[in-house]
DNA sequence: GCCGTTTTCGGCCCGACTGTTTTCAGTCG
């Protein structure tokens, strides 16, 4: 049984509690409880196992009960008492925006309604508008929310929210009542995918900037129109917040915007037992009301006993205690990197030359960069003979401009784990990056040993996108990341944070295991182009919220260190 | 249902917006 099947076991109990009108902490302990066992490393049944289920914060002995009871049976006799009352197809109708599960109830106690189609039928005609505290303009924004959920695209890729919220930013700096402008939310802690858009501004006048920002010739629909906050749709339904607030209380804001809500609500419990109430315009004292918080962020933590939390630390993953104690770690930053250690030329299939890559990395500052371009069997793969070719022009080229230019390659691995070069070739290299790319439907046992053999391999420096995911497109291959950190750590062999956008590979979580397991890291962007080098943001964002600091990263090394680290493993 | 450096009972984050209400419930983040 996976952790993620508990999972969805608590969700699904939580949505059928609220829908029944149980109390709606008993429904809220349902939800942390299932947000506690998907932070969970190791497999749940190991803790069933050992009895220390209820160690974990937020299961106690009822929730742990209904856990043991679901890893024996299946399901649950709570879930299967809460079906009898609502059926869980109902869960559905709650993903329609503007419908919560007090109407969902209401829907199917007079109308029996438990499908998206029926509801969509009984708003057509009009039998809705007979039920209490449902008008004409509800079921017009019902049936709205539905034509929106048929076309839901989910989570945009922080890549492309980015671009979204610069253009809004630019817009909206220009009028001079905006004090100050920030993008918070998810794309602010540089979350993976962003699911909406949150923007802050400081301003004594909003209406301008409200009114401004619902006419942006962007924006499809208007879904609020306040003085403090609207909300919009732009293109692919993707929403957009604006939130006003004086600029007493911008820092307070940005905290409270920028979330996530795990760290939030912790956040607030940790003020709350040092007698201090903290929302969106400040940190208060409960007992007298006084303000002692809100116009700096830094201001709002200081005021909680805490020092700033850089936003990509912000998911209640232990960085609160950790600023409790002063020990956040110092989180590695694009400036840090020294060189770009993954990219193409034109020899496979990038589109620059080898001197246009390294004129791009000597255009940002770096040291140095490798040229790493793909092996056949890739259709595009360079073949031995021209890969002799290619390493000479590779030197020949360091000359020229007297910049370091390792000659490297992203080798494929065979399904038997074996590497799809000659080793004569691969000996003249200075930095083997190996990786899969084919053969991905693999079981998981095979596909973990033919990556941790490519790592026995002494001529292998990296793991190129160690679980080849692209965002939104592909999961993950089947793979055992736990064996690859352990086998990263054993051999030296540095896993990489690939930072093309689509891919972010190893993603946070999976960094940040390997960070702590004592594992080497690297941060490659995987440039086709010389303007890709700039993915580099997007990397050390994975690499933050994973909590890695410089040493953790390879490519903080200076040219020197790296040669060093790169000959030790020959 | 969970939890405890005030508590084993009584709290549980909290404010804005909308649409329906004559003062508030539901939803959302």
């Amino acid at each position: 049984m996976k952790n993620s099947e508990v999972v969805a076991m608590l969700e699904e109990t939580a949505d059928l509690m609220e829908i029944a009108g149980e109390n709606p902490f008993k429904a809220r302990a349902y939800r942390r409880a299932a947000e506690a066992i998907s932070a969970l490393r190791e497999p749940i049944e190991d803790l069933v196992k050992a009895k220390k289920l209820n160690k974990v914060e937020g299961i106690g002995e009822s929730i742990a009960r209904d856990i043991t009871e679901f890893l024996q049976r299946g399901t649950t006799t709570r879930l299967e008492q809460l079906r009898t009352k609502y059926p869980s197809q109902l869960r559905t109708l709650l993903e329609i925006q503007g419908i919560g599960p007090r109407t969902v109830a209401m829907l199917y106690d007079r109308l029996k309604i438990t499908s998206v189609d029926q509801l969509e039928e009984a708003a057509k005609s009009g039998k809705l508008t007979k039920l209490p505290g449902m008008g004409e303009q509800k079921v017009k924004n019902i049936l709205e929310g539905i034509q929106l959920w048929r076309q839901h695209q989910g989570r945009l890729p922080l890549y492309i929210a980015i671009e979204i919220a610069e253009r809004i930013v630019n817009a909206l700096k220009e009028l001079p009542e905006v004090e100050q402008i920030l993008p918070a939310g998810s794309l602010r802690r540089w979350k993976e995918t962003v699911g909406d858009l949150d923007i802050l501004v400081a301003t004594r006048n909003s209406q301008p900037i409200m009114d401004k920002f619902v006419s942006l010739p962007e924006v499809q629909k208007v879904l609020a129109h306040g003085p403090t906050k609207s909300s919009v749709l732009m293109e692919n339904n993707f929403q957009v917040d604006l939130r006003a607030v004086e600029p007493e209380s911008f820092g307070a804001a940005a905290q409270y915007f920028t979330g996530s809500k795990a760290h939030n609500i912790a956040l607030r419990n940790l003020a709350l037992k040092r007698g201090l109430t903290v929302n969106e315009y400040g940190v208060f004292r409960e007992e007298t009301g006084e303000k002692v918080a809100g116009e700096t962020e830094e201001g709002v933590y200081e005021a909680i006993g805490l020092i700033w939390i850089p936003p990509e630390l912000r998911e209640d993953r232990g960085e609160l205690e950790a600023a409790m104690n002063g020990i956040l770690p110092r989180l590695v930053t694009v400036e840090d990197i020294c060189g770009e250690i993954h990219c193409h030329s034109k020899w496979s299939d990038g589109f620059a030359t080898v001197e246009e890559m390294a004129k791009a990395a000597m255009e940002r500052g770096y040291e140095y960069v490798a040229i790493t371009d793909h092996s056949p069997p890739m259709g595009w793969g360079v073949k031995p003979d021209d890969y002799r070719r290619l390493i000479r022009e590779i030197r020949a080229t360091s000359e020229k401009l007297g910049f370091p230019i390792l000659a490297g390659i992203e080798v494929d691995i065979a399904p038997d784990g074996s590497l799809h070069m000659d080793e004569d070739i691969l000996r003249q290299l200075d930095i083997v990056i190996a990786a899969v790319h084919s053969s991905m439907k693999m079981d998981i046992d095979v596909m973990t040993r033919r990556i941790t053999k490519a790592m026995e391999n002494p001529l292998v420096h990296i793991i190129s996108h160690p679980t080849g995911r692209l965002i939104n497109q592909r999961p993950p291959y089947e793979v055992r990341v736990d064996t690859l950190i352990d086998k990263a750590r054993e051999t030296g062999v540095a896993l990489e944070i690939n930072a093309s956008p689509e891919r972010l590979d190893l993603n946070d979580e999976n960094a940040r295991a390997a960070k702590e397991a004592g594992a080497m890291l690297s941060i490659g962007t995987d440039a086709h182009r010389p303007e890709h080098l700039d993915y580099v943001r997007f990397g050390v964002a994975v690499a933050r919220r994973a909590w890695c600091e410089p040493k953790d990263i390879l490519n903080t090394k200076s040219y020197e260190q790296l040669v060093e680290w790169l000959k030790s493993r020959r």
